[in-house]
DNA sequence: TTTCAATTTGTAAGCGCTTACAAATTGACC
DNA sequence: GGTCAATTTGTAAGCGCTTACAAATTGAAA
């Protein structure tokens, strides 16, 4: 029975081109384990039909995929952006496919995420920071599908990661700030519950307080969602009630231009009046008026490496390794010395 | 056989519950046709197990995945990341998962993603702009697959789509830019082959200068892919060839951004010394110094509503219909009378 | 207690593909 | 031409799930 109503399988093709379904399977798989001549007769059935594989019987069938799929918090500012841009192409260029969805920072989001990627047969995932629920990981670990931690490293975690250590470099940049002199700071960190990077930079804010033997009060501290308009809103608050803040250190770029914006409007000068950094060096950092001083994380190269790894944990040629990258302080307009 | 070794089944399930698999797989998907009694003992195996219905064999067998893909030409920088965003929302509020990639606005990367994409069980596709392959379209009809276009609308194409026109609100944004007095106009486009949207942008730009009874050497024209670096090369180059210019029409608010901060190192004050426009109104346009005068594209909605009319299409109860969206002109800072 | 319609459950046939294994073909060599 | 190993092709058994249909169960009404 020709099966005219609807889309092409693989029997159509085997009727049309005279052969059995294996050699048409074959054709497409394994092409050199074929014969020219049948090739070629099963080749121009496949075109003349149209015919695509049913990804769903295949997966079923090979159970592989060749996708490799990505969890990101969000999509709607950069910061992930030049990454997974260069996450993708890698994946691309060893013949695989990305597919990525976002959370909106929501835990069971993720997790639905997670389950949604597997489900759809994902070979393996990459996701960002270690902080989720450890029953996640068991469920990845029951269905094999591994699992790459990015943007994060912690030297104690067995969870194979690419990433740096987001509390040591934001210690190091608040380090220099203190330098200048600064010693009234204020912070606006990231959202910290179930963002464990969030957490490692505040952390890191306060090692470098604390090494420099300055009280913890020297610190005014908000948490908010990582947002430009956010990071105006705490600016604001912060300078309202702290009228001798001279320094204010951002969780990250996109909540520093925020501030940036919010003390132009303010008609404070930056770094003048008050200076303010950043974290993660996105192209936003150069782009805003002051130039903004930050935390330089080499996205891409991580992007890149962790295609690399986890291809090669989805291949079992790798049990999955952690690696540690570097990152660098990138000294801009927004932070000057403490005045007068 | 107990089936030991990896992922349980439905068939695990179905024993240990003891019951057949086809109550298990109707507690599963409509609990309601099965007895409470039966539906816990089904449900306490699978917590038991940790059993998760394998996607490929499940879409098989149902012919429907619940997943949306969508194909955008960039992740890198915002344009999309707003509208995607709103896209995601309320698919998950109806039940779907997105699935995203992109293409780099490379033809040939869109046509495998959206291969991809099909081939993963996507029921229905997010497709940004007209121009692509008549082929791709036939494909997509073939498999069956709805496609919504998104960012762009035209009124005499059949395809359904969801957007605004491009090239009228271009226009009235120059024809602001007219008003002002400007004579003299540069215009960085984005690169136009296979682009729709650029197109229609830059003829846009054409249609006021031609309505205002100007000669086409009113416009020095570049084009250069959307990136801010190549918004400031371009910038660069044409000022330097034009000493006469006084504004410099962007195709999008990241070429502007470049521009602006190129006039920037360059010494040339925004407007003062020379207009700068955008078109899309993301959220770096306020953000800059000066902050850029530009088309606002209401992305929100354009997401949302695609989502509706995409599911619409996907369950059949809308045979794809084509909404206009409003633009708006967004007059800020970067755009001044003609010095002088 | 019967009867019978309504509800619940089970049986088994696919969904479209890959692949182990068997069968058929090829062709180099005697 | 006949042998035999190597290559090519075909047969058929799944992969794990859904669902049409049939069988079994339930319980209200007679």
């Amino acid at each position: 029975m020709p099966n005219t109503r609807s889309v092409p399988t693989v029997d159509d093709v085997a009727r049309i081109a005279g052969v059995s379904t294996a050699t048409v399977s074959r054709c497409l798989n394994s092409p050199d384990r074929v014969v020219e001549k049948t090739r070629d007769k099963v080749m121009k059935a496949v075109k003349k039909l149209g015919y695509t594989p049913n990804f769903g019987a295949r997966v079923m069938a090979a159970q592989r995929t060749f996708t490799i799929g990505a969890i990101i918090p969000t999509m709607e500012n950069a910061i992930f952006a030049r990454g997974i841009q260069a996450f993708q192409e890698e994946l691309r260029r060893r013949g695989y496919t990305l597919l990525v969805s976002s959370s909106a920072y929501q835990p069971d989001i993720e997790e639905e995420q997670i389950r949604a990627l597997v489900a759809r047969g994902a070979d393996g995932l990459l996701l960002i920071g270690y902080d989720r629920d450890q029953s996640l990981y068991d469920y990845l670990k029951r269905q094999d599908v591994p699992a790459l931690v990015a943007w994060a490293f912690s030297a104690d975690s067995e969870q194979p990661s690419i990433g740096f250590d987001n509390r040591s470099s934001m210690s190091a940049l608040v380090q220099q700030v203190l330098n200048l002199g600064h010693r009234s700071l204020g912070v606006i960190s990231g959202i910290t519950r179930g963002n464990d990077r969030a957490v490692q930079r505040l952390q890191g804010v306060k090692d470098a307080v604390a090494s420099n033997d300055l009280p913890p009060e020297t610190l005014k501290i908000i948490e908010t969602p990582y947002e430009i308009e956010n990071g105006a809103i705490a600016f604001s608050r912060l300078m309202s009630a702290n009228a001798d803040l001279t320094a204010v250190i951002c969780g990250n770029d996109v909540l520093a231009v925020g501030a940036l914006r919010q003390a132009r409007e303010m008609g404070l000068q930056v770094p003048g009046d008050v200076s303010i950094t950043g974290f993660d060096d996105i192209e936003l950092a150069r782009i805003v008026t002051p130039q903004l001083t930050t935390v330089h994380v080499p996205h891409r190269e991580m992007g890149r490496k962790a295609a690399i790894e986890l291809i090669s944990m989805v291949e079992k040629t790798s049990p999955g390794i952690s690696v540690e990258l570097d990152s660098s302080i990138q000294l801009r307009e927004s932070l000057g010395p403490v005045c007068c």
